[in-house]
DNA sequence: CACAAGAGAAACGCTTGCGTAACGATCGGC
DNA sequence: GCCGATCGTTACGCAAGCGTTTCTCTTGTG
């Protein structure tokens, strides 16, 4: 079911939904890390560091940090791989799943408007 | 013409969008940053400092390091408002635009996918 | 059981962004 | 002409992100 924008709408929409998201909420979450965020949800898991930073094509470092940044705002949590504690499994939050939940919203209704 | 999107279409789009973009392009701006581009590329001029600090519900300053940001970037440019010299005119760049047709075609792309 | 390889975190120095507050330049009404 | 108000910038101290490198823990293979 494949969605046909023009290039008004497709940056129209992506303005309108910044700029409420920007006005809604003061946690300010850069693209990379949205991205990952979106990854950890919509991504079958199990995920771990090295292939999120694989996904995005960014040094472990970054996720790391993004993950200890997500994880004080309770977006995600963490916990050892009991197979193979050299891993660590990310895993989803209710807090995140609502935050997506409510971002996935805001799409939605700009994109019924445009 | 409205565009009906289901929540897992919704936030796929942002995912692909936002995974493309990173993958593509190291200059991370954050989502205020982009919000601010695209309010300057989608909103008719004149654009002040101050117009955009209300349109975000920001602060002056959060708006004047990002336009440092971004004219470093070369996205946007500033000049001073001849009429009334406290203002500053934010203008649009060829660079800018080129950047904003470049990701307009990565939404658009990636809503033929959904 | 020794040891190289792998995964993730921590350390380091640096850059960038933040909010608040103060600042210089300019305007407009009196 | 003065003087309060307005506009954008700068200064300050602080928090967060970056890339590179180093470290710790774990694995599994000889």
């Amino acid at each position: 079911m494949p969605v046909e924008l023009t290039p008004s709408q497709a940056l129209g929409l992506w303005h309108t939904v910044s700029l409420e998201q920007v006005r809604i909420d003061s946690r300010d979450l850069t693209l990379r890390q949205m991205a990952i965020l979106l990854q950890i949800y919509l991504v079958p898991p199990p995920h771990t560091v090295r292939g999120l930073a694989a996904a995005l094509d960014v040094t472990k470092p970054v996720i790391t940090r993004a993950l200890d940044t997500m994880g004080a705002l309770g977006l995600v949590d963490r916990s050892r791989d009991e197979r193979d504690r050299r891993n660590v499994i990310i895993k989803r939050t209710l807090e995140g799943a609502l935050y997506l939940e409510k971002f996935g919203d805001l799409i939605i209704n700009q994109g019924r408007k445009l």
